[in-house]
DNA sequence: GGCTGGCAAACA
DNA sequence: TGTTTG
DNA sequence: ACAGCC
């Protein structure tokens, strides 16, 4: 064998499968798949060549079908310009298997892949198969990449594992150096504290990953996080000078992009450090954002005054600089104008004429992002003149240099122009103390509501535009009465389950209410507007002589409508359950209660707040509750009364039910139950400055739990409704690592609080899988009912936590409304673009695009700005 | 005339 | 898996 | 069971 490989002189090693698919065997037909690495086209061509001649040699497959997906450099690029400089390189080949290959290929992108080659074998048995083939080929390719990026996802585990285990290990000896000089306490040490300084066995991840056990992973990695956090309090409280600590803080972040290890292993290429694996959805965070914004503070830059030019900057980089300049004592300026320095990522001067006049950069000093990283990290304020961002400025970059002026005399300056604000885009921001500013640095300016805010230039939407994110939609239209009566229409259709029919009637009311300014008087106005087709302009034809629509009034009075339309007002019951419900026989809410098993107790919840809830209480109930409430009175009294009764009344009515067969499964105690005991709670709007009242509740709660929180109030809300059925807050922090998890951990504080007292959802999202490796946390929300402290009633509050990257396109996608959405997407995906809360992807490459403020993810989609109280294309 | 119409994630 | 949710 | 696109 040895002299086998020698003999084979190759340079590379042999191609390895990554990952071997199950056999697929049908009628003699024998299928598999296998994956493996290539981050080149010849890659590719050397794996396809070596299964198809070396693996598969002895019996040859009869097709090798496949497909690969290569990130790779554009021809004269380096990569040290960034994402542009790369481009996906995709294609397949069927080896005589028509058509497979690009099957593969769509699996992989929907799979989201790259750097790979699929290789899906066939061996003919003599029987065609017909097109199930294909659904064969298939299944043994996203076997393959499904396993692929399982696998990528448990290394970049493991290599985190591993660097935490040595962090810890570091952090355990520095510790027991400090306890042994400082005092004899060795008792209350935390975790082993067998006080030997043993040099810890390297720990064995191996039977995780053979298990490729990602929960167990995950666990681990959870743990070894909060040891570390342990350590570090203990550290603090043990030693004041903490630039130990903050060393192996930073090792341990920068170690952070954990895709790194992985893709060096593959590969003896060293990546630039642009590569889009290190982009993407998990960014690398820069390390100096780590310590940098939190560290200590500094005097380096004091009196410097300070402006960052955000263009050409991510967000977290805006972030981490805002942070250091911040903790370097600089002030930082909202206007060119007034500063000295300018931090900026420009270096030609077209593009920064766009942003800044000539003549103002030329009395300014000029310098790159790295002069203020440099300056902060070695504690000095560096010469200007190396850090030039423009060449053409460099001369005068170093000679207005501020920081050679005595700085000292100018204290007036040196006050902290503390731009920080807790803020909404609203005018109830909750403004922080100014005697406290936040531990976290101040938010960066692209994570406020800009300031003016947008203007919405009328004269570049386009009324008749099939799409609602083209037109302004206000709350209320001049033809407010006809969009009523077609959204009952839209209603019926829908709960019956009429899907193309209702979104017909819902386009129908979007286009009347976005599109005429004024009355329709005549069916000609009418006629021009997309969507209004034959069916609908007689309706309006009816309605403009008769002032009503005949078949709106047939569904008004059909009592099927009322009772469908009334189920599915339940959280958690929706057309179909409703259908379902109504075919048992059950006509009114009443009766779903007693179906459902719900007690009284559980309905009124007002009530059970305080009986002094009178009024609220029988406007609440219906009149057939007049005994319910002499009811709920007992069990608030004798709580031993309410199970019998509450079962007599299921019985009397509940007897016909028991002879359905599959009643039972929809009779769980599930959240329809609950919904149902909230429902006259849920039932009420709620007023905008209840809204207002809740959101400072929120804020006040979350500034505990992790300060420097920025949120925006989205939903109904910011499209102007002076009643909103429920509030949603879209929140994120200029910090991404302050915002994992912090949905849960947010959640778990306002339950235990009593604020939250059902969370009905709540996720985890891991949506934009766009680059070879899963990414993280992109966005996490949590549905719930929140009641404000001292209030009765109880609210659906819905909770989005956005890391800061996604946070406006999170703001875009959960103001609405609904129609609004729906036409976002469909806009983008016929601009080659796809558009969700949690990011935009170019559907061309899968590159990830983040707009750095709400209008750029107009501007992105190539939309023109549409106010938010405009986007109320729904009734 | 045939196809599309928004979408992903979490429950039950 | 189908249903519901935003 | 409605409308638009190709």
């Amino acid at each position: 064998m040895a002299n086998l490989d020698t003999f084979v002189n190759r340079t590379k090693p042999l191609p390895v499968s990554l990952s071997t698919s199950q056999e697929i065997r049908d009628r003699a037909s024998t299928f598999v798949g296998n994956i493996y690495r290539a981050r080149t086209l010849a890659e590719a061509r050397a794996a396809i060549n070596h299964l198809a001649r070396v693996v598969h040699g002895a019996k040859p497959a009869s097709h090798e079908i496949a497909a690969w997906r290569c990130m790779s450099l554009k021809a004269g690029k380096t990569g040290l310009e960034g994402e542009d400089d790369f481009e996906v390189i995709e294609g397949s080949e069927d080896d005589g298997e028509s058509w497979s290959g690009a099957r593969v290929l769509k699996v992989m992108q929907t799979e989201a892949v790259m750097d790979v080659v699929v290789i899906v074998s066939r061996w003919y048995g003599g029987t065609m198969l017909g097109p199930i083939r294909f659904e064969h080929i298939e299944t043994c390719a996203r076997d393959v990449c499904r396993a692929v990026r399982l696998q990528d996802e448990l290394e970049d585990l493991l290599a985190t594992l591993s660097s935490l285990d040595d962090i810890l290990d570091n952090l355990r000896s520095e510790l027991e150096k400090v306890k042994s000089v400082s005092s004899m306490t060795v008792d209350d040490a935390a975790g082993p504290s067998n006080s030997q300084r043993r040099v810890r066995k390297p720990q064995d991840y191996s039977s995780i990953r053979k298990e490729v056990d990602i929960a167990k992973a995950k666990r681990l990695v959870t743990a070894r996080e909060n040891a570390i956090k342990n350590m570090k309090t203990q550290q603090e409280e043990r030693a004041p000078h903490r630039k130990v600590l903050r060393r192996y803080l930073s090792s341990y972040r920068i170690f952070q992009p954990r895709c790194l290890s992985n893709v060096q292993s593959l590969t003896n290429a060293p990546l630039s450090p642009h590569h889009p694996s290190l982009q993407g959805p998990r960014r690398p965070p820069n390390p100096l954002r780590a310590d940098g914004a939190n560290g200590p503070k500094l005097d380096v830059l004091k009196g410097v005054k300070l402006y960052i030019l955000q263009a050409k900057m991510t967000a977290a980089e805006i972030g981490e600089l805002y942070g250091l300049a911040e903790r370097g004592g600089a002030e930082i300026c909202k206007d060119v104008e007034d500063a000295e320095l300018i931090i900026t990522n420009v270096s030609m001067r077209k593009r920064l004429e766009r942003h800044i006049e000539w003549n103002v950069a030329k009395s300014k000093s000029l310098v790159t992002p790295a002069w203020l990283r440099e300056s902060v990290r070695k504690n000095i304020a560096l010469p200007c003149g190396d850090f030039a961002a423009l060449s053409d400025l460099s001369p005068t970059t170093a000679a207005n240099f501020p920081a050679e002026t005595d700085t000292d005399g100018e204290t007036g300056t040196s006050v902290h122009p503390s731009p920080t604000r807790t803020t909404s885009a609203q005018a109830s921001a909750s403004h922080r103390p100014p005697s406290t500013p936040p531990p976290t640095g101040p938010i960066p300016m692209n994570l406020l509501p800009p300031d003016p805010p947008y203007r919405c230039d009328m004269s570049k939407l386009d009324h008749l535009s099939r799409f609602s994110c083209c037109r302004a939609s206000p709350l209320v239209c001049p033809n407010q009465k006809l969009c009523e009566m077609l959204d009952v229409m839209r209603k019926t259709r829908e709960v019956e389950g009429e899907d193309r029919s209702s979104l017909s009637y819902q386009r129908a009311v979007s286009v009347i209410k976005g599109s005429i300014s004024e009355e329709i008087a005549h069916r000609r106005d009418a006629e021009k507007l997309p969507y209004i087709g034959t069916k609908l302009i007689t309706m309006i034809e009816e309605y403009l002589e008769t002032g009503h629509i005949s078949e709106v009034e047939t569904t008004l009075a059909s009592p099927r409508y009322h009772t469908l339309t009334a189920f599915t007002t339940i959280y958690g019951i929706g057309p179909k359950t409703a259908r379902q419900l109504h075919g048992l026989g059950l006509t009114t809410i009443e009766q779903l209660e007693t179906y459902y098993g719900v007690e009284h107790h559980d309905v009124v919840t007002t009530a059970e707040h305080g009986s002094l809830s009178g009024e609220a209480q029988t406007s609440a109930g219906t009149s057939s509750e007049g005994s319910a409430k002499a009811e709920i009175q007992t069990h608030v009294e004798a709580n031993k009364e309410k199970a019998p009764d509450a079962v007599a009344v299921k019985e009397a009515q509940g007897v016909m039910l028991d002879s359905e067969e599959d009643a039972r499964d929809v009779m769980e105690e599930n959240w329809i139950k609950i919904a149902l005991g909230l429902r006259h709670d849920l039932a009420k709007k709620i007023p905008r400055d209840e809204v207002e009242e809740i959101h400072r509740v929120v804020m006040k709660e979350l500034d505990d739990v992790e300060p420097g929180c920025v949120s925006t109030i989205v939903g109904g809300y910011r499209r102007g409704k002076e009643e909103c059925g429920d509030v949603d807050i879209v929140f994120t922090h200029p910090n991404p690592e302050r915002t994992r998890g912090l949905c849960k951990r947010f959640m778990r504080r306002l339950y235990d609080k009593g604020i939250v007292t059902h969370v009905m959802h709540l996720s985890r999202f891991h949506a934009h899988n766009a680059l070879r490796t899963t990414h993280w946390d992109s966005l996490e929300k949590a549905l719930s009912v929140f009641v404000l402290p001292g209030h009765k009633t109880r609210r659906r509050v819905d909770f989005i936590f956005a890391q800061p990257d996604t946070y406006w396109t999170a703001v875009v996608g959960w103001t609405g409304s609904m129609m609004f959405e729906r036409d976002l997407r469909l806009w983008a995906k016929g601009r080659g673009l796809k558009f969700d809360s949690s990011g935009i992807t170019r559907r061309r490459d899968s590159k990830l695009i983040f707009p750095k403020t709400e209008k750029e993810v107009f501007d992105v989609l190539g939309l023109p700005w549409i106010d938010p109280t405009l986007r109320n294309a729904d009734l």
